[in-house]
Parts: C-alpha cells; structure tokens; sequence
DNA sequence: GATCATCCTTGATCGAAATCAAACCGAGGA
DNA sequence: TCCTCGGTTTGATTTCGATCAAGGATGATC
C-alpha cells in the first residue's frame, strides 16, 4: 500500500479537510488508515442530481475531479445557485440529517464519499480536521458574502464580468493561463447555469457576454472558450476595488 | 468571583462558541480562567463603526446586547449587508489580519471581546470550542446561502415579507410573542438598512411595507412596532415552500 | 413649545432587465 | 443528407423597481 497510491487521489492537501495520501507527506499514517476504512468513490455524469433537497445524506464528500452546483429551487421554478463544487471542495456538513439543497453534476465528476457515522467519530478524535473545516467554511462564507453583493447590488454587466473573474482567477491558480495579463479557460457553465448563478435570466447572460465581447474585453470561440486579453480590465468592469492581480 | 458575576453575561450557552459563566452549568472550570484572563466588553453608540473594512483586527467578540451589521461598500456608495449580528453571534475569524466588510451598530450594543492571540491558542488547545465554531459558521452559511436566494430570485414584496419572517421567528425564540399564531416585535432596523439588507432602495421597502399593511399581512404602530395577525399568512408572501412553524 | 434633523411616505417618471417570440448553430442519429 | 434537439443569440415589448422630487411624522434639543 505504501506508495503505490499516490496516483489514487488528485485531491490537494491544501484545501481538502481530508488528508489524502497522495499530497500529504505529512499524514499521520493511522489517520489515514482510517480513512482508507471508511472512504469510497462515487461517479456522476453531467446532468445528474447528487443529492435533492430534502432527501437523506448519509455521507459527506470532497470533490476529486469535475464541477457541481447547489442550488435553491421555489416552487415556482424560480432557481437560485447557492454554491459552485470544484475539486477538492468539500459536500455535506457534519451533523445535518438532510440535504438543504440540490446537488447537481454539471460535468462528468468523481466524489471522494465517507459516511456520515464514521466520519464524525472521526472529527470528534481529530481536532485538525475539525479545524480544516473550519477554515474551509469559513472561506465558503466569505465566497457567499462576496456574491451578495453581486445578487443585491450589480448590474447585469457587472455580474457577467464578476463571475468570469472568479472563473477565470480560480482556473488561473490551478490550470492554463498565460503570464503578460492574458488568461484564457474554459467555462464550466452554461448560460442558464450562470443565469441561475447570478439571479439574471439567460436571455440577458447572453446579452451581456456579446456586449463584453462586442466592447473587447473578452474573446469567445464556440460558445465556452473564453480569452481575456487584459485580466486587469475586465476587473475594472466587476465594480469591485480595483486590486485584482491575477491570484489573490 | 464565584457566582456573583451571574448577571453579568446575558448570553445563552447554546448560542454561543465561548461558554460563559453565567448561563452555562457545564463549564469546565479551567476554561473559563482562562477566558477571564483574556476576556474584555466593549460599548458602541448607535451609528458608530465597530471595524472598518480592510483595518486590522486584533480580536474576535461575541454579542452580549444590541445589534450591528456587517456590509459591504462599493466606491461608488452602493452597499449591501451581508450579515446581521444579533446577540449571542460572533463576530471576527481566527487566523484572518484585516476585516472584510464594515462593522456598525445599529444599536446600543455590548460586545465580549477577546484578543486574538490568545484566543486562538485557546482554540488549539481547546477542541470544543472549534467544535461550536464550526457548527456556528456552518449556520451561517446557511443563512447566507439562504439570503442569496433571497436577493437573487425574489420580488420586492417577497424580500420584505422574508425579512420580516426571519426577524420575528429570530424574535419568537427570544422575545416576546403571542401564542395563536399572532407575532408582536420591534424591527431592529431602519428602512435605508432593510433596503441595504434586501437589495433594494429605502422607497421600495416603504412601498412594500405600505402595501403589506393595506393588505392586512401585518399591522404598524409608530415606523417599528409589528404586528402579524397571521405568521402563516406572512410565511405564504415570503414565496417560500409552506413549512413555517413559528420556530423551525 | 418652536426648531431642527432624521426617518419615513407618497407621487411621477424612467430605465434595466424580464418576458415573449423567433431564429441560429453545431452535434449526433436515422 | 436531412432532421432533431439542446444550447444560444437576437429582437420587440412590458414591467418592476430605481430614480427624482416633494412632503409628512417623530423625537431630540434648546
């Protein structure tokens, strides 16, 4: 077992409340055991719910690879996302019985899943943990506040330009980008998907990309692939502070 | 010292992260010296900034009496609160220098405050207390997440009658209320800060406070002073799934 | 009790985003 | 090749809340 699993997880030690083998060189090796114990993987494919609001969830999980959404639905229809899953977020609270929202794969993913039981046994020994997840939640928030701002008081062009930055600079951290300000990615959502992300409909997302397109301050081939020609622009164009370099 | 401070403290154990002598009967002793030792109160006039956004803060507290708001400022004066600190919450995030948002009292307000260092080595060396943390932040988050739905998704009407819900359920548990179903509380807030909480402007919380009374949901004596003839009927306006006991 | 400053209400008008409606585009599949 | 279908764009119109603009209530201070 000793190192032949580094390639098992492509989780990164330092956002995951979980200490996984594969990053970590400083796991406690019976920490680990126990969590070999009691992890196993789940697949989802794009489109699928995880989790509805209201069901059970006997587990919690870390996201390995791919994208999911939560998300408030009224009865109506009316649907407001709530929090965006990347790899190595963390699913679930300790504690709760059901799930307050859904939980939808937007893309092919892989959950790293521990059950609920064991896993607050687990938080109750291990005070590190505990405090892992403090710091994640606590930056959860943070993230949550930072978009009730953008809900509550954006316009529609600024919401468009601040959910790219937040795309752009979290993809900027972990994947492609070129140095010289200029930042290309892809974007994980649809239209609809940023629509329910940013309280707009989708008629008015596609509205406000083509006038940023139209204005120079994206490029957009096919739909998802997004260049920026000048980060610190389209900064300017969120409404917040300008103090944005490119990793915050 | 020993039982003579009782009256001191007015917050309730199960709220709130420090356990204080005056309400909790499982203190373990050793706990609360140390607390003593590190702990102090500050006093804030209504209007008075607590913490401005971006200035060092050196301590952590925790809401002994009034109320104080946590918002975000854009340059060019659009604001939106982003939390709302009642007695028993915390305010302030171990391991972070420099404030995120404003901090004013809306209120005569009492903090119990703690110096940083001190409580944070506390937290290391005390896993319970990161234990309530956790679950504190985590309810947080969900009421933040909750207020995103709020902002994103919901009318003018909608925002106020989910305000005012929110406000009398957080009362009911606490203050004063009428069994029957009938609700009787004072709004802690002005209309401008109700605006900035909601998303909207102070004339629009007006209006839609006017049409609420016109169309008998609630009734006001004097700007403040609410009455709900029917919490279910107000739970109704919020657009909210139709669960609303008076305490959830 | 008059003055003043806040806070609040109400009215008229405007404008940004929603809604309604149609067409476009690219990727499969028959 | 044509058809279908999800996702997207674009246009015309409507609507809800913002903005602009007076006034009215309430309470503190002298």
């Amino acid at each position: 077992m000793a190192d032949t699993g580094l390639a098992e997880v492509h989780v990164k030690c330092s956002s995951c409340p979980i200490r996984h083998r594969a990053v970590c060189s400083r796991c406690e090796q019976d920490e680990l055991d126990v969590l070999d114990r009691i992890k196993y993987y789940r697949d989802f494919t794009p489109g699928q719910t995880i989790v509805w609001a209201g069901d059970e969830m006997d587990f919690v999980a870390s996201v390995v690879t791919g994208i999911a959404t939560l998300s408030h639905t009224m009865e109506d229809g009316r649907r407001q996302m709530v929090g965006l899953l990347l790899p190595s977020d963390f699913l679930g609270r300790p504690g709760r019985e059901t799930a307050p929202y859904d939980v939808v794969a937007t893309s092919k993913i892989t959950l790293c899943c521990f059950r609920k039981g064991p896993f607050e046994e687990l938080l109750r020994s291990t005070p590190s943990i505990n405090q892992r997840l403090l710091e994640m939640t606590l930056d959860e928030l943070d993230a949550a506040r930072e978009w009730m701002l953008i809900l509550g008081r954006k316009t529609a062009r600024e919401k468009i330009a601040s959910l790219l930055a937040i795309i752009g600079r979290r993809d900027a951290s972990l994947n492609m980008s070129t140095a010289d300000g200029r930042l290309v990615f892809d974007l994980p959502l649809t239209r609809e998907a940023m629509a329910d992300y940013l309280g707009l409909t989708l008629e008015t997302v596609s509205r406000q990309i083509s006038a940023l397109k139209r204005d120079g301050v994206i490029q957009i081939e096919g739909n998802r692939h997004v260049t920026v020609p000048d980060f610190q622009r389209l900064i300017e164009e969120t409404g917040d502070d300008t103090d944005g370099g490119l990793i915050a």
